[in-house]
DNA sequence: ATTAATTCCTATTATTTCGATAGGACTTAT
DNA sequence: ATAAGTCCTATCGAAATAATAGGAATTAAT
């Protein structure tokens, strides 16, 4: 399960991308509409800004704003940010790689060839999964909700 | 990342499976050919005895044995039993479903939809993802070491 | 220049999870 | 009776997670 870290960092990408590009927007803002500690976030938001996703002005009328395009920032970047690994088996990870212990042959193990497989096609969609692609979600959903009334 | 209790179990079916059906092994034959303490393993066990996978035969020359066949373990379930949930977010859960707090309108956001996906791919890939299917890919694996000499 | 609002940065703390260990009760083949 | 096993509960230390605290640095507005 991914930690609150990363959904906090998710929620408040999203919301960066809804408000006007370049607006600063307070660390307080972001972490009242979308029920965070403001503390926390603080520190999220810290990690997002030296990953080059966000930036950030001091002082008074100050705040963050997005540096990345929505569609060039990707969920599978946000969660190593703050989980490491996406592989659920360190062998099988190209990020983090590190061999597994017990591993008696990776050549030739077959949980390893399951969980490589899962691990492809699980950062394949979470690199297509960029915040613009979660905006346009919502969109077509609220269209579908709509349509059903 | 799956914990040790989870691999550790998976190498232990993948163990018993390779054996004699019926035949009870100690859990110190298992925890010493796969490097696993034994104490900690035997805890391991107990869990994948009470899920009806294995089954023992306590005092001298007892142990533990498959209960189930190979092709009816299938990884998902081992995960499970350790591991919790395999969804991502607790909202887009089958079995351990939770509303996520922060979350505004379950209906219509974007970052469920897309965590959604990645459960039915994964579940649908741990499913299938049988001990015994295991045993056939490190089969074909070996196969495949044969041929490159 | 002063002040108020804000980010920046480092520590600290509480809670939970993980990995492992300990010890003895119970069971059974010999 | 005994030795070789599983069964079961309790405990422990280390690490990770979630959150909090406090003050330094920066900046816009007055």
């Amino acid at each position: 399960m991914l930690s609150k870290k990363t959904k906090y960092a998710i929620n408040a990408l999203v919301f960066l991308a809804k408000g006007n590009r370049g607006e600063a927007i307070q660390i307080s803002k972001i972490a009242e509409s979308e029920h965070i500690s403001r503390k926390f976030l603080e520190a999220i938001l810290l990690v997002l800004r030296n990953a080059g996703m966000l930036s950030s002005k001091k002082g008074v009328a100050g705040g963050y704003y997005l540096l990345m395009e929505p569609e060039a920032i990707n969920i599978a970047e946000v969660m190593r940010l703050f989980e490491g690994p996406i592989a659920l088996l360190p062998c099988v990870s190209h990020k983090y790689y590190e061999k597994c212990e017990e591993c008696k042959d990776e050549a030739t193990c077959g949980i390893r060839n399951v969980f490589a497989e899962i691990r492809n096609e699980t950062v394949n969609r979470l690199k297509h999964a960029t915040i613009q692609n979660i905006l346009d979600r919502e969109q077509n959903l609220e269209k579908g909700q709509k349509k059903k009334k």
